[in-house]
RNA sequence: GGGUUGCUAGCUCAGUCGGUAGAGCAUCUGACUUUUAAUCAGGUGGUCACAGGUUCGAUUCCUGUGCAACCCA
């Protein structure tokens, strides 16, 4: 249907004008030329002669060649002023007719805003100290058909900063240094663990049995095998079969799907952190995580404490540790540990915390909402929250002196939950009898609920090591890092409804 | 799912108590060989998101739809 319908060409004079350049440029021969090679960044030429003075660049006389898009062009009959940015920066060129000669001038002087050019040159600084190259040649390497934003105003409207982040990208300095230093962060963690000798492998992203996760997932088919597959909500079951396999420290990067809503945290594709350390437990887990994300805000920050949002945030510090209940009884001081490990009187507090109880839920899954309405909006600063209950942490293993809690923490930063780790269930029959409670869960309704993956079950049987693994959203700790207050800012290319 | 707000020139925004619209930048023409948001003079450019309704007349009022932002669930 859609493809069937010709694409609407918005067209307005500039682009008209544009256009007429580019056939021009056709009839004169090569208007794509590939021929140009530079040997300097504006960034790197600013580092080496920003700081020397006129005479002393004369004397030098640097040549380089540079190249970029034409964000600035200012002409004053003979002589020209542009800016180019590359991905380095900016930096000026000065483009004189009796330099670059008549014919390249005549013809420079048509080119526009947004062109890409090659510039041949000498570095020097002007009259009022700006350092610049002046050209000796110069040459048209793209022409750019359409006009870009304002010079001075820019693209400030969100929308068109997410459906062309190209634009975004070629206007916006912010933006460019938010997906910069979420490279970073990758990069940061990546070297963090292979330090410690993790090792980073690629699980499937096409799931028969959609499981690692309580989350609904996007439903696609083979056509091959005439069977449907579902995008995985969570890589985990896999991970832990390397595990069993005897890759002993494992982790992967990579994006995870979920049929659920957008918000200015969620989107269905999101960037997920996971790894696996045998012979480890999530104690062990707690420090490497602290150690971990001390390492990667310093690495990407320079330093350990920011300002984000209305919060100042100190990683250098040790992060805060408590218990689930722990959490609700210091925002809710009015109640007790004991009131809130007794059924009834938790359904009360629940009710009078705005949670919507239903009748499925046990006391473990009360003990959750409560703490989720009361408490984790208020864990601003780094904090792990431990004691989570079995009901709700179906791949957890049980804590051998209250086995109603699971050893499992959640990290939260910034009111916002970063990331959720445990000492894995690796007693196969139980969880057999676990998976079992979530089909169960499911044919009730629940459609968020796990299906029985046997498979992994026969894995348990070989004997996975003890073993602690956890999962760290990778947006919302760029988010957090990068003061954006939403997960459209940190993602390149958010997901939005078509035009 | 509910609510609020927005959608006007390529960009950023005014505006019309209902009589088909303006500014700055960009763009075009001219001047200008060290500018800095260059400057100076003169121009071009709009299905006012889309579809209905009310009206002599709607970009403006009303209803609906689309997309987006924010808040709530």
């Amino acid at each position: 249907m859609s493809n069937q319908e010709t694409p609407v060409v918005d067209v307005n004079e500039q682009i008209t004008l544009r256009k007429e350049k580019l056939a021009e440029k056709r009839k004169q021969g090569v208007a794509f030329p590939n021929d140009f090679r530079r040997d300097s960044l504006a960034a790197n030429i600013a580092e080496e002669f920003g700081d020397k003075e006129k005479p002393e660049l004369e004397e030098i006389g640097k040549k380089v060649k540079v190249a970029g898009r034409i964000m600035l062009f200012r002409n004053m009959g003979k002589a020209s002023f542009i800016t180019i940015q590359d991905m380095s920066g900016r930096i000026q060129s000065y483009v004189r007719k009796d330099q670059v000669g008549d014919e390249t001038y005549d013809d420079f002087k048509t080119w526009d805003i947004g062109d890409i050019v090659g510039i041949e040159g000498t570095v020097f600084k002007t009259n009022k100290g700006e350092l610049s190259v002046k050209a000796s040649d110069i040459k048209l390497l793209t022409k750019s058909l359409r006009p870009l934003p304002d010079k001075w105003g820019g693209l400030s409207d969100q929308e068109t900063r997410y459906r062309q982040r190209y634009v975004d990208l070629i206007v916006n300095e912010d933006s460019r240094a938010t997906f910069i230093a979420r490279s970073k962060v990758v990069k940061a963690i990546r070297d963090f663990l292979e330090a410690r000798e993790f090792l980073e492998v690629e699980t499937p992203m096409m799931h028969v049995i959609p499981g690692g996760a309580t989350a609904k997932p996007f439903e696609t088919h083979h056509n091959a095998l005439d069977m449907p597959l579902f995008l995985r909500v969570a890589p985990e079951l896999y991970l832990k079969r390397l595990v069993v396999g005897g890759l002993e420290k494992v982790y992967e990067i990579n994006r995870n799907f979920r049929n659920e809503g957008l918000s200015t945290r969620h989107n269905p594709e999101f960037t997920m952190l996971e790894f696996y350390w045998g012979y480890a437990d999530y104690n062990d887990l707690m420090d490497l995580t602290e150690e971990m994300l001390r390492f990667t805000v310093e690495s990407v920050l320079g330093k350990t404490v920011f300002e984000s949002g209305d919060a100042t945030y100190d990683f250098g510090k040790s992060f805060e540790r408590m218990t689930v209940l722990e959490a609700i009884v210091k925002y809710l001081p009015e109640v007790s540990i004991d009131q809130l490990n007794d059924l009834e009187t938790a359904k009360k507090i629940a009710k009078a915390s705005n949670v919507k109880i239903e009748d499925s839920w046990g006391l473990g899954k009360i003990q959750i909402e409560i703490f989720e309405e009361v408490a984790e909006h208020k864990l601003v600063q780094p904090t792990f929250i431990t004691a989570y209950p079995a009901e709700v942490s179906p791949l957890a293993r049980r804590n051998d002196d209250n086995p109603f809690v699971t050893d499992r923490f959640e990290f939260f930063a910034g009111g916002r939950e970063l990331a959720n780790g445990f000492s894995e269930l690796n007693d196969a029959e139980d969880q057999a009898e676990r998976f079992k409670a979530q089909v169960q869960a499911k044919d009730a309704g629940d459609d968020e609920a796990m299906h029985y993956d046997a498979d992994y079950i026969r894995a348990l049987e070989y004997g996975l090591p003890p073993t602690a693994g956890e999962g760290i959203g990778i947006d919302r700790l760029v988010m957090l890092l990068t003061d954006s207050p939403s997960i459209r800012d940190v993602l390149l290319f958010p997901h939005m409804r078509p035009e």
